[in-house]
DNA sequence: GAAAACCGCGTTAACGTTAACGCATTCTAT
DNA sequence: ATAGAATGCGTTAACGTTAACGCGGTTTTC
């Protein structure tokens, strides 16, 4: 298959016996050509697949691409959007020579008011596209269906239905859960009875996957029991201790516990208060606070998401759907990584970079 | 920090008071320029941070560049080196839109004069940017020494010493067999006794690396004995049975094997044979053998080190410096990714996309 | 029935960079 | 002394795309 240059509009317009002009005119649908004409440049253009050089439209067009990313304050979640922040950041960067500029929207979100305020924030006629997790899905939802059709968005983190966008980016929920389940397992030396799964109160579609992975390893496992526990709130210490004091009380002899989202560190705490930090624990994202329970032995095992990664990927697929007009998978898998105790960098490191500078070479 | 326009060549002219010619045979260093003019030119460069336009430099140079990889057979190491061209196929394809083109080039990994040959077969005249993997050490530092140092490579899935590559792409191999030795003691069930890693008779550096790192997880453990062995042919069904005979006499009841590099699916089969298949073995690399015994659970557990994505990373790192001339980081560090039984894909999939697809959403 | 609007198309000037070319000077060699 | 080379610079034509503009010719409007 022997690559050939790509054609110009130059020889499109030859081969049609029109100038330019004519033939810029259909590509852009401004009108004033002959429907003849149009029919047959339309075909020319199919025949030798003309598609415009990107380099030459932007060094013509000058124009600016206008990114936002809508996603919770940085800190919330444990500081995990702050990490998607820098890879966000870092794909800024490198594609500034192309025009890009991305705006960071941050809402609260435990908050439909601040929600709504920061995306409407978002100027429509401004946007070229979006960056957007799907947190509040119902809300999410309504906002992007009366958004002008016209507006790219990628999802990372995970998706939502009834929504088209570019790209999902995410990991398999699913898998995630089953693995947590296969590895909790292992660190409970195999030992039959009861493994709990916390689950946060939330209407996140893929931490319900997680657990359904969860779950789906234990079944048809003679005399292993798996439990599924939702807190209500997570974030407040009261609640927190409450729910696992009832949840000890229940079952008194956990074999190991899966916490299926960022808050692991505070269920290790808890349980390490009360003398427990035998029971094998795992959760995911490698916050700043999980990390130093991960260090610590409070923590046995941290599902990483790639935050940084995620964000990078959904600026540079969002780069090549609007500039380069090239075609963009319609899935971006996230690799699975785990993180052990071991397989963190020995000195404290600046977490801002922290997936970067992840591993290293020896020397 | 206001971000704003970057300045052109007309506007350091003007600047200047002098033409964008002069001021273009300053940047390219083409003489015919006054000491005293090229002075101010060049101070106002740096006071403006002048860059060149990538896009319209492309466009106006329409140059082609012509990047080479250098690489063992695709079919060697069970196929290793072509999931490594499937990522760097998909980079060129994503760049050849920016005049990237690509060739493979090919040598027998386990001969000097097939390396030699394909070696010299590359014109360095052509050549805008190599890609490497470090195998055959002595010979490719030789190479590379007698090598237009003009000439930019990346190295990927390890790197030389005495070279000064763009970057180095890998992953850290000390934390891969750290984390070897951790999953097999837990696949035992902490059990005492011995523990084997076999090593391919190689130079490799990074093998020599996670054997240190399997080694050093040992450490320190009471009652737990690790076992280093060297086999000279592991690609011949003889020598490896008799090696491996040999060890199993040496040590009879051996509580796991990890095997330091892709051929891990001999040793698990040749084991197999001898009913020995309950040992708990752990290998590198996904490739199509290793993936099948994964499945039929004949290998517990394989670090892949994303073939794919090394390939790609390495063709675009080297179109961000030579085509962009962008800073590039020294080290792209390669996440440790696990790939367990039940994270396989259930079908059989197309291995070609393997590392592609392989997280999949449920729907 | 004249003015205005419209149609279908070609021409052209950018965008920023590059390098060939041209044109005076000034220097070098015979 | 003078041909010829070298110096120091400005001018210009690309690269491919875009969109404003212009221009005859037809159709519509009042």
């Amino acid at each position: 298959m022997k690559r050939t240059r790509q054609i110009t509009i130059r020889e499109i317009a030859a081969k049609a016996g029109v100038s330019i002009g004519t033939v810029d005119r259909v590509l852009h649908n401004r009108g004033r050509v002959s429907t003849e004409t149009r029919e047959k440049i339309e075909a020319l253009v199919k025949k030798f697949g003309y598609k415009p050089n990107p380099l030459a439209r932007h060094l013509k067009l000058k124009k600016e691409y206008h990114f936002f990313i809508l996603s919770p304050y940085r800190d919330e979640d444990s500081g995990y959007w702050g990490m998607v922040f820098n890879g966000i950041q870092r794909a800024a960067e490198e594609l500034s020579p192309f025009g890009i500029r991305i705006s960071f929207k941050e809402f609260d979100r435990y908050s439909r008011d601040s929600f709504w305020n920061t995306a409407r924030s978002i100027s429509p006629d401004d946007c070229d596209g979006l960056l957007l997790a799907p947190i509040m899905p119902s809300e999410m939802i309504r906002w992007i269906l009366e958004l002008p059709p016209s507006i790219p968005y990628v999802f990372f983190d995970a998706t939502l239905p009834e929504t088209s966008p570019i790209t999902e980016i995410g990991q398999d929920p699913y898998s995630g859960g089953f693995l947590a389940g296969k590895l909790l397992c292992l660190f409970a030396l195999r030992e039959r009875g009861t493994y709990c799964v916390i689950a946060p109160h939330s209407e996140d579609y893929h931490i319900k996957r997680r657990i359904e992975g969860f779950l789906a390893f234990w079944a048809n496992r003679e005399g292993y029991w798996p439990e599924v526990r939702t807190c209500a709130d997570m974030d407040h210490r009261e609640t927190r201790e409450e729910f696992l004091n009832t949840l000890l009380k229940d079952i008194p002899d956990p074999k190991g516990i899966f916490v299926a989202n960022a808050s692991v560190h505070s269920v290790a705490e808890t349980l390490n208060k009360g003398n427990l930090s035998h029971i094998p624990i795992i959760g995911y994202d490698l916050v700043p606070e999980n990390e130093r329970l991960l260090r610590e032995g409070l923590i046995d095992v941290l599902i990483s998401q790639r935050p940084a990664y995620q964000g990078y990927q959904a600026v540079y697929q969002l780069y090549r759907h609007v500039v380069l007009q090239q075609e963009i998978q319609k899935k971006i898998p996230v690799p699975i990584h785990l993180y052990f105790k071991e397989n963190l960098l020995p000195e404290s490191s600046p977490d801002l970079e922290y997936e970067e500078t992840m591993f290293v070479f020896a020397d």
